[in-house]
DNA sequence: GGAACGTACGACCGGTCGTGCTATGTTGTC
DNA sequence: GACAACATAGCACGACCGGTCGTACGTTCC
């Protein structure tokens, strides 16, 4: 009740400054590394050399492997969460949203911020025959960003900006494979004319103009 | 020139009966535990004992661990041939032959062919980040897939079985990215709800009626 | 100022990895 | 039935794996 009881809970658990940097310089490097060697193939001496520091210095920032994929995971989550989440909730309300988040997966892309392409993506296929909590952690995060586009969906029809026979499910189901498939793409074939392209079907699909391509109308 | 010269060459380079089945026997092991373990984190030791041999007897087949992922990759490719593409040829050319390769990849998930879902997928995604000759064979797989697909979009185009402002590279994009979000769906949650789903979802892309699923009118 | 703690190090453990070499059955051909 | 080619096993190697120690240097807090 009293700030001096806060104070005491709060000194002895509070982490260090400089550790907290390092601990995030880590999960930067894994999320990144994860990409290229999969979650299961990041090594702790690999990453640990990586940042230039021992592995059992970076290994007293988690107890096991499983510890530091999961931060890994939820590195890459916070990521992608600004990367794409973000940007897209700041578009209008319906279609506009359902757009903008396409594009928004498609510049991260574009950006490269993973050299591996979408994180998410490639940990669901390697974790999906695992189970375990790393799995589910990724598993979750799918489903959340699936519910996240059906909900654009639900409301560009509330707003008939789509055809009244359209269904949020179904559409999420599609944009999602779109989504899919453009980075498996432009990862097997490092090409960014295939995001081009992606953006093109998006458009076609949710019936705008397929010829501008940043026109606001 | 004679058959007697022809029998030498042949004599000269004949492998073993029993050697041609454990290598087959082997190449299938080996594609499946690569569907759970990635192309990579297939290891020699770990298939030697899923098929009860010794590694350095199994290492004799293959003179690398390259060598290994390369043959498992054509092995894959077969049995996908097989699944996928026969089934799609057997149908009557244009539309049907688009509903039915997508059915046909269904099925050959719902079968369980492989522990881990798609084969090809999977090393998709894992292979994209490491040039080499075994990324290089699958993106040519992928690539030949993809343009088998359009083929059929083109053709049900000529026949007017579809709309005529769709695109057949645009349509094999699109039908492309639900298999792949069908199958990363399918083995990250393991539920066959998704597969009817996604059959739902092809059918109404391509205007058949959703509600008959075996109907051929 | 000193105790406790967060941070990082180097050395090391048992185990597994891919990869060779050698030896020994096994098979097919003459 | 002899003999060569093939198939497989045994064994050993260097490298790397995840993980654990003991230790040491700064902070932070009482």
């Amino acid at each position: 009740m009293s700030d001096a009881a806060d104070q005491i809970i709060r000194a002895q658990r509070r982490p260090r400054a400089d550790g907290e940097r390092t601990r995030g310089a880590i999960l930067r490097a894994a999320a990144s590394l994860a990409t290229v060697d999969g979650l299961e193939g990041l090594s702790i001496g690999n990453l640990a050399t990586a940042i230039g520091m021992s592995k059992s210095g970076l290994y007293a920032h988690f107890g096991s492997k499983q510890e530091l994929q999961l931060a890994t995971v939820e590195e890459a989550g916070r990521i992608f969460e600004e990367e794409v989440v973000q940007p897209a909730l700041a578009a209008p309300p319906g279609l506009d949203q359902l757009v903008a988040v396409c594009e928004a997966f498609f510049d991260h892309l574009r950006r490269r911020t993973f050299p591996g392409g979408c994180f998410m993506a490639s940990a669901a296929l390697e974790m999906g025959t695992r189970p375990g909590p790393v799995k589910e952690l990724v598993a979750a995060f799918q489903s959340r960003f699936v519910a996240l586009i059906r909900g654009f969906a639900a409301t560009a029809l509330e707003q008939n900006e789509l055809p009244a026979h359209e269904d949020p499910d179904q559409l999420a189901f599609e944009l999602n494979g779109i989504i899919l498939v453009t980075d498996t793409n432009f990862v097997l074939h490092d090409d960014p004319g295939v995001l081009d392209l992606a953006r093109q079907i998006v458009h076609r699909r949710l019936g705008l103009d397929s010829h501008r391509t940043a026109g606001q109308t």
